[in-house]
DNA sequence: TATCTGATATACAAAAATAGATGAACAAAA
DNA sequence: TTTTGTTCATCTATTTTTGTATATCAGATA
């Protein structure tokens, strides 16, 4: 009881200053100045005993113990991003900001026509999208809704099955007429594939199902799936993307639809103490609704692009 | 973008001002003075453009408002709680402040010489117990290790598995010196029986192993165990306790050895970063240890009292 | 080498937050 | 009814925090 608790402020600037990397570059973030940053982390350090950072004429190079305590004060941060989140929605409606979490591809290539219906209905909603794989995010209150390609397991969550996004080969015209046409799956090895760079559960799960991928050598490697998808557009070679996104160009030619089709699950998530909130509540329906009509047949979001 | 972000140090009086009910009692609670802490709820309330509190001459009524961002504030202090007794650890070694959560008659009957322990081989331990049976603490950060009877579900828990801590049904030799011995399962009808208050999970675990119970009209109902087991060594009738705690009084007689024993199992529990936190790893191992020592037939901790 | 741009540290003035004192309103007890 | 002990609101003096200006240092560039 000897030491004074500090003021939770002093976190905040910590956290900026491990994200900045600098006291002058966290001043300007934070909206203050220099030499009051400085006194925050020396304020800091007195109280918990422990140097933060070694200063230096290049900037602030966080020690062990800022390392260590980087990640609660992250939590802290969302935490007050949340609260203030839920502050933007009181009063009855829907209103306030949403923080949607999903995938690249999904967030820029899918979600929008959906997100500016759901902004059409309800306009009083702020829709903040960030893009991110991360499951944790929900229970970190880094988000209030994601949409997910695996199924979560915690059962603080709720979650909506939409179903399988097929996805398939496709190449683009440009390069089929210079490259040639695949006729076997075979010849894919003598193509110019898009594969992933790193190793990741999800390209596990596409080699179980198609051994022959083992055996390929992209010639083109990316880990992110939207650079991927613009790799294939803009005729770079053979890769794997989304059935719906490739038919919006008609020069995309879809390869070996009957021997490749891999279904790529897809879920709403939310976590449960949202339920009840209008603004998660209402962002949540449109969403599966949305999900739902664009892999279905018929669908208001679906399909081409106009 | 054109409300500025709050003072984080305002959840933290909004909050005690919640947990308090007035801003004179909060303001005693953080030592500063009452139109501080009055400032400060007037401040937040301007930001983000609600009320959330209706003063009176009692003190200060949350509105719906303060109500939905509780539980943020909570959360919040909780993480700030959590930071700082890392802070307390920094350094190497096992040192600073561990928090174990555990329900309260295995925090207040069972864990005491196991936490004397701890704190004799490592003295630079600060320890905290927190009686309780959420076992949301861990995610929340509420506690940094959990003595629980039911296995948690994340698996960002690292969970040890204790086995069955033995439940028997007891009474005190007083008691049954006056209301005599039950012969028959079926007697404990016509005696005086120590019971649960509400149904509980637990309490359905135990009617559907013995159907009895069912019938029973306890005379002395709580919720708390502990109250149960009170009320057993006052005399007050027959209830259902930890074998090897109602063995530590020579006057308390189990009933029905062979036919009534029930298995509570009982697991160690701490989220998974925390397990390479020196303070957390050796409260957990020293935890496990006395633990199984407890249940076990040897142990350092294990049945009589000295 | 001189100079420019980034960084932190320090001294002092300005601004803001806080404490202290007082008043009014209400409830409970004498 | 009066007294006592709460509460919150308001005003002012004081303390604390912050901003400004400046010095200093390291590296990149001409």
């Amino acid at each position: 009881m000897n030491k004074i608790e500090p003021s939770w402020d002093f976190y905040r600037t910590f956290l900026t200053v491990l994200q900045e990397g600098s006291l002058s570059a966290a001043a300007r973030e934070l909206g203050l100045t220099q030499p009051t940053i400085g006194r925050h982390i020396d304020a800091l350090e007195d109280i918990i005993g422990f140097q933060l950072f070694i200063r230096s004429p290049q900037g602030l190079i966080p020690t062990e113990a800022a390392t260590e305590l980087r990640p609660h004060a992250e939590q802290l941060a969302a935490n007050a991003a949340a609260l203030l989140r839920t502050a933007t929605g009181l009063g009855g409606g829907v209103r306030g900001t949403v923080r949607i979490s999903a995938s690249e591809v999904i967030g820029i290539e899918v979600l929008p026509p959906m997100l500016a219906a759901l902004n059409d209905r309800y306009p009083d909603l702020v829709i903040e999208l960030s893009l991110s794989d991360a499951v944790e995010d929900l229970m970190r209150q880094e988000a209030d809704i994601a949409v997910r390609m695996v199924a979560p397991e915690q059962d603080a969550l709720i979650t909506r099955r939409i179903g399988g996004i097929p996805l398939g080969l496709h190449a683009h015209r440009r390069y089929l007429d210079k490259h040639g046409f695949p006729e076997k799956l075979e010849d894919l090895l003598h193509h110019r594939t898009i594969g992933f760079d790193r190793e990741s559960a999800f390209v596990r799960a596409i080699r179980k199902r198609v051994p022959l991928i083992e055996l390929m050598r992209p010639s083109f490697r990316a880990d992110s799936n939207l650079a991927q998808l613009a790799a294939i557009r803009a005729g770079f070679g053979i890769g794997v993307c989304q059935v719906a996104l490739a038919r919006r160009d008609p020069d995309i030619v879809r390869l070996f639809e009957t021997e490749f089709e891999l279904p790529l699950e897809t879920f709403v998530v939310m976590h449960e103490n949202l339920k009840t909130t209008p603004r998660c509540r209402a962002s949540f329906d449109v969403l599966v609704e949305g999900l739902l009509a664009y892999i279905g047949k018929s669908g208001t979001f679906g399909g081409t692009i106009e």
